[in-house]
DNA sequence: GTCATATCGTCAGCGTAACTGATGATCAGC
DNA sequence: GCTGATCATCAGTTACGCTGACGATATGAC
């Protein structure tokens, strides 16, 4: 017999997150954001005010695309782009009061969607360790 | 403390994701392949001669992008399209006997590769089959 | 203080991949 | 034969990662 196509790791991992990718978006959807849209805001939420340099490296997403993001998240009024008094190159991104009350609902939502898209594992957990093993983390 | 950004389940997989693709596409590419091609010489390669669609469909591929991709390959000529004599609609997929080899030699790189990119985990097999859970399959 | 170097945010452009919608060729059912 | 479906292809759109450049600003050497 040969070797089916779902034995190869990429094609597992491939549409393991696309279909997780459409079940975060499908369920965001009511609160006009996406997957990507909300780790943004999970970056900019947790804790010290971040410049977008440090947002995007936080998110491994490349530095040119965190722009676009933002002006995204900002026309929402989900969030604000303050220049550093201290450093005037860099721009502090922090949650309006909108940003954080969508944030709260929506990481709710999150871990909602995660938790039944994990149902079918007996141990989440460590499927979760895995994971972060297998990226070093 | 908040909640950290690997822990999001969309992150972890998309950057696993992302090193394997770099990780394949370095071992595989003196053989003039990436991993996307290797998937596809596997599907035609396991067993009975497949349509352009069927391929498409056993790889989760999108039918658009399957033409393009075949045609790499058989301007490298390791694939051929032969025109079905019974349904004359349909490309028949079939490797040549140089794809035969590339393909043998590229799934053994690809097998390595693979083992050695699930090394940090304890019970790898166990976590192709979470994967495998979660496509249902 | 001045200069060289580096960093931050932005922009234009490239390559890849998924996807939609249309087309011509072909097949199957009636 | 006619209708509708299927296969392969093509053009066009969108999304994302990435490179390379730029002006503005900060830092360190001197």
């Amino acid at each position: 017999m040969g070797s089916m196509v779902s034995d190869r790791l990429g094609y597992l991992l491939k549409h393991v997150l696309a279909e997780l990718t459409e079940a975060q978006a499908a369920a965001l959807a009511p609160q006009g954001l996406n997957g990507r849209d909300l780790a943004v805001l999970s970056a900019v939420a947790s804790g010290e005010p971040l410049s977008q340099l440090e947002v995007a490296a936080r998110l491994r997403v490349d530095r040119t695309s965190i722009g676009d993001l933002l002006d995204g998240l900002e026309e929402r009024g989900l969030v604000e782009r303050r220049r550093s008094t201290e450093d005037r190159r860099r721009n502090v991104v922090v949650l309006t009061p909108q940003g954080e009350s969508t944030f709260e609902a929506a990481e709710r939502i999150r871990l909602d969607v995660e938790r039944r898209f994990l149902a079918p594992i007996p141990h989440p957990d460590r499927f979760r360790k895995d994971l972060r093993l297998l990226l070093g983390e």
